[in-house]
DNA sequence: CTGAAAGCGCTTACAG
DNA sequence: CTGAAAGCGCTTACAG
């Protein structure tokens, strides 16, 4: 690899020179020209790292996410990507796998000058790490500290869904969530779905199958179901999940119980996942703008990185798409 | 951040001596102890692109594929930034969005010691990049070049999946395929179904759709299906799609012609894939062994950074896996 | 405007 | 065994 001393020499200048035009300061005509004229020859490339002993930037980024076998990690990541990408920045995805050292390990990259920022969705207790100091993005979780947040507009979701399984004939609303607690954002699922209810007078309960239920969905999501039947008739007849996931593990246990979904039972997931993003919705569902969100998490993240103003928590709206799984009204 | 040499300050010693206990040189048992010490004491981090400058190794690897909506390449680098992980390094994620220039891209940057190496999946003709001196893993495609190639035995899946289709009753088969014929490793699929058909005196087709059906499927299946079908009676009662993705897509339009699966159509896609990588499979398939594949990989791509032989291609087997498409038998 | 030099955080011969 | 020094590829005051 040619380093910016061949150049230098090529073009018969100082490298202090070279530096220049590449970092688009000003020089003379003439030596610019002698410059580019040696880099082409040489097919010149910048070494970023070199650079960034001095600069302190590495035009890298970190991206935590718990893992992308998760549809819509995989979507967020999917899109940062594209975005960071555009803007000639490299992306570090890291997983978490939610274990706790492995989500502190990398969030500790970023002190070492190894990045630029950091982003993306944690639900460990690694506050510590954002001093604020340091550049950071969170999905769907509000810190207390100074970090920015990016979300959808989850309360309003929950909402919408509460509309739309009352619009199709629902009386008997239920909402079913799983997964940590700690993800403050998407509590408000539920609370907007709630509040819907209450407003418009109807019966609704709130289920919340903890933790485990992520994993091992099956049992828990089946007996829950079978508990609120009797004679093969549920108490039920409009079910809201906190994700599109458990949308389908519940709708493959009514399957199991002979319930027909949208017949008997409407469902309505929450994410709007499609397979491979494109063509048909997996479930009903209240769709997040997830290429809006990760384009103003990038955003976000690049003006701190410049060290500009930005946003303290930023809402988008969600919409209701329509996936087959509730009746057209 | 503490460098170096306020390591070295704070313990009292050169820095080359903190340098030598830092890569575990020998240095007295009194130095070794009062850097560590310092070490301790002051939060030390190396900074490994400022030893890179000088050893030419960043830990860093780049890992390409088209993109991570890819269900089954989404595994592939769950599984690849696991073992990673456990070895140290970290990963840049690249998709190269079937984009020639942003394949071209990121392959680039191996050559300007940003990375180790680099593995994945690269569908463009940009064997150039290859020279052999650049570490290097390419799955699922073998190259002329000196590239490692991690495959499954996809000529034994194409058995596989002709030889269950017949246990289970189907006399007339179907092969569908989409994609791109650059993958040569892929394009053995078909030939081992065709062998197997061949070798049992079955009645087969084999069907390409070539590489637009990839983004708009529908239209090319829907009608593909119905002209081989006479008053409601397909000509076929048996498919086996290179992926699982296409075999969705297939059922899904044998459902609008109102074709029971699997009671009048068999069908057993490839790739294995289940969702969130757990529970039941979403087809009956050929399932590759993702997280053998990517720890083989892994391991090739380490071998080769450490300049040790490396072998020049390895296929792992391949299983068939129910998932409620085929009749059990 | 441009060149020579110092320095970013590390490693590695080279003396001692 | 250990310290001083040079150098990895770059940037950035500082003279001129």
């Amino acid at each position: 690899m040619a380093t910016i001393k061949d150049v230098a020499s090529d073009a018969g200048v100082a490298v202090g020179t070279v530096s220049k035009v590449l970092n688009g300061q000003y020089v003379s005509a003439e030596n610019k020209r002698k410059v580019e004229e040696s880099v082409r020859r040489l097919g010149y490339q910048m070494n970023y790292y070199a650079r960034g002993l001095k600069t302190r930037y590495t035009y890298t980024i970190a991206v935590i996410v718990p893992d992308i076998l998760n549809p819509f990690f995989a979507c967020l990541v999917y899109h940062i990507e594209k975005e960071l990408y555009k803007l000639g920045y490299k992306m570090f995805l890291c997983q978490s796998q939610m274990e706790p050292e492995k989500e502190a390990y990398y969030l500790r990259l970023v002190s070492q000058n190894k990045v630029d920022g950091i982003m993306g969705i944690t639900f460990n207790e690694n506050d510590a790490y954002f001093t604020g100091d340091i550049p950071a993005v969170i999905f769907d979780r509000h810190f207390r500290g100074p970090v920015c947040c990016i979300s959808s507009d989850n309360f309003r979701g929950g909402e919408l869904a509460a509309e739309r399984l009352l619009a199709g004939g629902s009386r008997k609303l239920l909402y079913i969530r799983t997964g940590s607690s700690l993800s403050s954002e998407t509590l408000k699922r539920g609370q907007g779905f709630a509040s819907k209810c209450q407003e418009r007078h109807a019966s609704y309960e709130m289920l919340d199958l903890g933790d485990d239920a992520d994993f091992y969905p099956e049992q828990g999501i089946l007996e829950a179901l079978k508990s609120r039947m009797e004679g093969g008739v549920p108490s039920f007849d409009g079910i809201y999940t906190s994700t599109d996931g458990l949308a389908l593990e519940v709708i493959k246990q009514l399957d199991h119980l002979q319930i027909q979904v949208p017949r008997d039972v409407q469902v309505i997931g929450h994410d709007g996942l499609r397979r491979m993003n494109r063509g048909d919705y997996l479930v009903s569902s209240i769709a997040q703008p997830v290429e809006d969100m990760a384009r103003a998490g990038v955003e976000c993240l690049l003006r701190q990185i410049r060290k500009e103003e930005t946003e303290d928590i930023t809402i988008l709206p969600v919409t209701f798409v329509e996936g087959g799984t509730t009746r057209i009204t």
